[in-house]
DNA sequence: ATATATTCCTAGTATCCTGATAGGAATTAA
DNA sequence: TTAATTCCTATCAGGATACTAGGAATATAT
């Protein structure tokens, strides 16, 4: 229940591998190998934390990518929304009346909570944080 | 991302469906029209909420279900865990080392302090509290 | 007794999602 | 020009999920 998926693992495991680089680039590549990421697997997620502006790439020759900003400032709620979108139990969590129960679903504001339960404790954690352990 | 499945959700709304019901029993025909479930598929789910002590059946005619304790002794975690089991973020919130990175999880303590604070919102709400919306 | 209403049990199944692979195009540095 | 890299698109296998089917066991009412 609430498992996290293989893509925002590799994508956190990432993070915490160009975190302890700072400026220096790593590649797809080195990052798969020292984080037993399947590489091409990987590209996609990096490509999707370049989108979401938490890593920069060069590209070419000794291209690859770099943090876009320290550590301390990126919360792990950045990095999973990148991945698997926001935090969604339910589908009416962002609109009453987007389930099958309409206006009359009594676990509604359960969900809400829950999910403002997760953000939060999502929010108030860095990449710096869970690089430290 | 982190969505409940239909599953957990039919089982809840199965529960707030006896729940205002008392001591009187219902059928899985009657909750599956009421809440708007397959009627086929709540049975498989009623029968797990009792094999968990949530409720009560009674076979053969004027057979059905109710619930086996006040509602306000019921938490959602109960519920939730009787239908898909313990709240794991990653599987190594067991064991250490129980994921592809052994003993060098960095993220370990992140994700325990994530499922720590999920089962607290969980374990702090009763059914009551969610029949009261 | 018999018919009827119910829970309970076991299989099966279509569809979607996830994790992954393949092949190359675009770009950059040496 | 070559080599190394990111970037883009397509494809695919396996498993999970949400369901359906069919009936066996059990209890009540008539």
């Amino acid at each position: 229940m609430f498992s996290v998926s293989a893509r925002t693992q590799y994508a956190i495991r990432a993070m915490t591998c160009l975190a302890t680089r700072r400026e220096r680039a790593a590649t797809a590549a080195e990052i798969a190998q020292a984080e037993n990421i399947p590489a091409k697997y990987l590209e996609g997620i990096l490509s999707r934390l370049k989108s979401f502006g938490l890593i920069d790439s060069e590209r070419g020759k000794n291209g690859g990518y770099r943090m876009a900003k320290d550590p301390s400032d990126i919360t792990m709620l950045e990095i999973v929304e990148a991945i698997d979108g926001r935090i969604k139990p339910v589908t009416c969590v962002d609109a009453i009346g987007a389930c099958s129960q309409g206006a009359a679903c009594h676990p509604r504001n359960f969900w809400i909570g829950l999910k403002s339960t997760i953000d939060a404790y999502l929010a108030e954690r860095t990449l710096k944080d869970v690089v430290q352990g």
